[in-house]
DNA sequence: GTCTATATTAGGATAGAC
DNA sequence: GTCTATCCTAATATAGAC
């Protein structure tokens, strides 16, 4: 399904490995480097040891190529959450989950959520690449279920007196603004809070033992 | 201040008001829209109404350009946090005015928090701009007096018994986090939740309400 | 100060040899 | 499949008239 829209594969001399492989990790770097405008095709090919003609055989455009690297990052990004939300645990292991996923995820991909947000910033159509790729192509069914399975449980819980009501859109909300902010906002947190890359690990390090506790005591009633 | 790095205005037919200042307007609306990288001279021009060269007579260059912009950008969003922040309001009172200051300016300004990701992840030099936008010229004698003062708050509050303990950089973090990420990730937010643009103001609207007594829970022991 | 016209480079894309 | 060489447009920037 992703093969299928390359270039037909010959039986040529194979140099290496995966060439097409190489070129969209390169593509990845770079991209959420510099972002996709400010990217160039030349540094790409550089950083995957290609020339740049092969950029344009196996994706025919910079456009093409960015859109395979948005599509990556969103599987990387958002499936595991969703279906974690989904999924049939309590609601205080789900957070536990979430911010384990988010924090671990995204201290190994500092660039991701700046570079996220950007893109569906700047290019209003990766959004409707983003709902496929998180929910499926049927979009219309499986959404529901994440608020409706998040809905259910916090009724129970309120009406069992463990929990404050809340909309589950504003948990989720709620939820993933405290895990991914503080990665988006990385250079202005360094720089306000005044420490370097290891002050702000420190801080996430911090994080990732209160958060949880943080947000559980929003929702006790 | 800002005069002064202008080319000298000589005493010439003057068209209108400020052309300056028409041009600062323009970039401002291009770059947030389309990002530093993607936005074309051509077009501020356009959206400034006057012609292309009109641009570097007055800016030089796109850099500088964007420099300006960016500088007008991180004035209008962070000094009043920063200045409720350090002020001698209660604890509860200053994270009611953040809030409200926040979610006020956001509303009308959706592209604000996106742009200043983005550009402060690719233009890692725009984060010490920022720092003596926030905090003046000599940041080392105003950054502390922030987190010292709500140190304070808080080491107080916890002794009577009226809050659990938090770093205050985690404090700030939280906070912030919880009302700008929303605005970031509003197209994402939007294709998640299955809303339009109207719906996205409803769980704004509903966020005005239930963020404050939300962070304030989570600070109850 | 503001415009028209033009220089100049950068960067995406293709042709064609191997 | 991979490279070299080249094309061509778009985009920043400047010169010079008014």
């Amino acid at each position: 399904m992703t093969k299928s829209k390359t270039p037909p594969k010959s039986l040529s001399p194979e140099k290496d490995g995966d060439t097409e492989q190489k070129i969209l990790d390169a593509a990845h770097a770079v991209f959420l480097r510099q972002g996709t405008a400010g990217a160039r095709m030349q540094e790409i090919a550089d950083e995957a040891g290609v020339n740049k003609a092969l950029l344009h055989y196996y994706f025919r455009s910079k456009d093409r190529l960015a859109e395979a690297v948005f599509r990556k990052v969103a599987v990387q990004l958002l499936p595991p959450v969703a279906m974690v939300l989904a999924s049939g645990m309590t609601l205080e292991e789900k957070v536990a989950r979430v911010v384990e996923i988010e924090l671990g995820e995204l201290s190994r991909s500092p660039f991701l959520p700046g570079y996220l947000i950007s893109e569906l910033n700047h290019n209003p159509e990766r959004a409707h690449q983003l709902v496929t790729v998180v929910l499926g192509e049927r979009p219309e069914n499986l959404r529901p279920k994440v608020f409706e399975v998040l809905r259910g449980q916090i009724e129970d819980a309120v009406r069992a007196g463990r929990m404050v009501a809340i909309e589950p859109e504003q948990f989720v909300i709620n939820l993933i603004s405290l895990c991914i902010f503080p990665f988006a906002a990385r250079p202005m947190i360094k720089v306000i809070a005044g420490v370097d890359e290891a002050g702000f690990a420190v801080i996430i390090a911090r994080r990732r033992e209160e958060l949880v506790p943080f947000f559980l005591r929003a929702l006790r009633p």
